[in-house]
DNA sequence: CATGAATGAGTATTCATTCAT
DNA sequence: CATGAATGAATACTCATTCAT
């Protein structure tokens, strides 16, 4: 009792996640980040609960309420480690682009960004979960379109058409490759994937000036 | 909730839903599909719950079970509901579009079905829960794979590419439409679908065949 | 999952006591409420499970939740329900006590009152819980303190000191009989008690006009 | 929280409050100590968490334990702390009160007792904790009756009524007063003090020998 | 058939306490 | 001794489903 749910306040307002301060805590969190990561795949957010992820870290309940205060929380630390990732993928390839055609450019994103999903399932399942902090969501798309612009942006020869345009159509076909990759065609997918991959392509080189 | 006590199934049959014999069933089993439909739009299936669904529909707990004894069973009957009218309009295009080209079918199906997903949100809700039937899954999926392959193989042109892989293309094109309708930044998302079906009518004449 | 303290908004705000509409549920809600103050003064309001006081009805955790959806619900509707009954003794004091001295009133509601916590000892534990609604503490506070008061303005001879402050001597020197009912050297106790009370007859005495 | 564990007493001989030997330990100690006091008025000794506690003095969970093995163990010694400091108040007033009239005497402790709650709100909190050992609750409860006693023993004129009773009423007037100091009604309490005081006064000089 | 009460397993979360470093 | 991570029983509360009236 004295349940948090009863009406005593806490002085300290939103409950944060916390930041471990020993080595033990570090790998600990790693290894719940994991185990969420797999149940929230297998499962889906909503049906996933706490206590089976905590199993699947072989990690008692309180250890993982020791560190992420909420489900939501979780999710929340969870999702935001995989973004950091994606982002990391795309600056690599802002790098590596530059005088590239959009074209190909395109494709490498494609490529590359269907690896990611297929290394991290639980990216889509994170992105979309309904209890998203709104403005959260707007901010992090926001942020993966300027990506995608900066490596349109840096195309040989340059794109004509509106860049950011182009960066919701990719984000969008991916979109779809990801669904695809969770259907049971699996053989019809892979050649719609590489349908939708070309279809890309052929956008891009039409936007980009032809001289 | 994915409570276990969802998929638990008596040994006596499966429980069936139940088609009701007078007219005033008829007329509560339509109230009460319409209540469902919009709970669970508002609040998501996992999140929905039978007792606000009865009360959406003024009904009460025990009525909304007479007649769907399961809520996985309550969201199918919804989902046949719906599918059939999607499947009808299909079927108007069809009948319309036989000599027509590709490309201008291919805008018709995009245009009347952003419509019905517009009209029916909870489609996709539904469409997506992860308690759908798997086999069902396929099946409602293989119909409307149909039912577009129909409206392209009447075209013409006659159109050269595997119909069944312009289909698939144009279900996925139009998942990124719906996907679109929720977000929050409607008037970019407006250009993205116009974009995409324009996408989507270059790569049909694409595929026709241009004597 | 899906559990009301994720972020899923029920679109009804605040839950209420819910108002059985059968009389099973009149038995019941009965039952419960007087489970509830047995345990209450068992334990104490914080110790106090909601667990245990189903039990002690002899009830379902969920049947008690059906009708008090929160265990502080479950406390003000107790307090209310017993509030309505000590008001109902002090205004059947008032109504008995036109043209009788304040001495032999203030008497009078000293006995009364006593006895009323002797039937209902959870009356302190529910009135003095921790997350009583200030407003709603303020407030009966202020009704009792009306009712002694308008015995004391209904006492002949009349009371020339200032009628309120009385009643708040009265509604004090009542709190000490009540904490000294739950001593354990009862016999001093009682010794206690009746010097208190006399203490007031005579203060009473003293705030009459001797015209 | 009333959590079973507070109760569970182990095998091997009672944990008790430990006395640290050097200078850091006792600081330390009296850091907790007032820690705990302030957590304890904030929330109330159920509400109260001993993480919390270890917060406010700025000590980790485990050194709190290190001093105070059990929450009931840390209520207990801040309790006894409290109980030392006021019973050194009242030996002040018996060395101080003799020879005085039993009225003076008794609105002085009126008055110190009165200052002592306000510089340690904490200790009606701890005296009416439910798991006070109730052996405890008795023998500090007759120290201070004795103490008072002591003072009205050595009153002149001599008290004729029993002196023991008198020490009941005085230490009951002043629970109102506790209380009292707690309510919103800050005005019009303060009144019903000085009201309470005077009571006490009049009815003290009564109790002495007026030869 | 309609109604709403009854049920109880399941869920997120808390917190006193222990223990390895 | 200090620290903070680990533990798990206990708690409030939910919701699909059943059943008596």
């Amino acid at each position: 009792m004295t349940n948090m749910r009863e009406s005593s306040q806490k002085s300290s307002g939103e409950p944060q996640t916390r930041v471990p301060k020993r080595r033990r805590g570090h790998d600990r969190v790693a290894v719940l980040l994991e185990a969420a990561a797999k149940v929230f795949v297998q499962k889906g957010y909503d049906a996933a609960t706490m206590t089976e992820i905590a199993a699947a870290a072989r990690s008692s309940i309180g250890s993982l309420y020791q560190f992420f205060p909420t489900k939501p929380l979780l999710a929340e630390a969870l999702h935001i480690e995989r973004l950091e990732r994606l982002k990391a993928v795309l600056r690599d390839i802002v790098e590596k682009s530059a005088g590239i055609s959009a074209a190909d450019s395109g494709e490498e994103i494609f490529d590359r960004l269907s690896a990611f999903i297929e290394t991290f399932p639980e990216y889509p399942v994170l992105a979309t979960r309904r209890d998203i902090p709104k403005e959260r969501k707007m901010r992090s798309r926001a942020e993966l379109k300027e990506l995608i612009s900066a490596i349109l942006r840096g195309a040989q020869p340059p794109i004509k058409d509106e860049v950011t345009l182009m960066s919701a159509i990719i984000l969008e076909l991916l979109r779809i490759a990801v669904v695809a990759a969770n259907e049971p065609e699996a053989a019809e997918d892979r050649r719609l994937v590489r349908e939708l991959r070309l279809m890309l392509r052929k956008r891009l080189e039409e936007a980009s000036t032809t001289a």
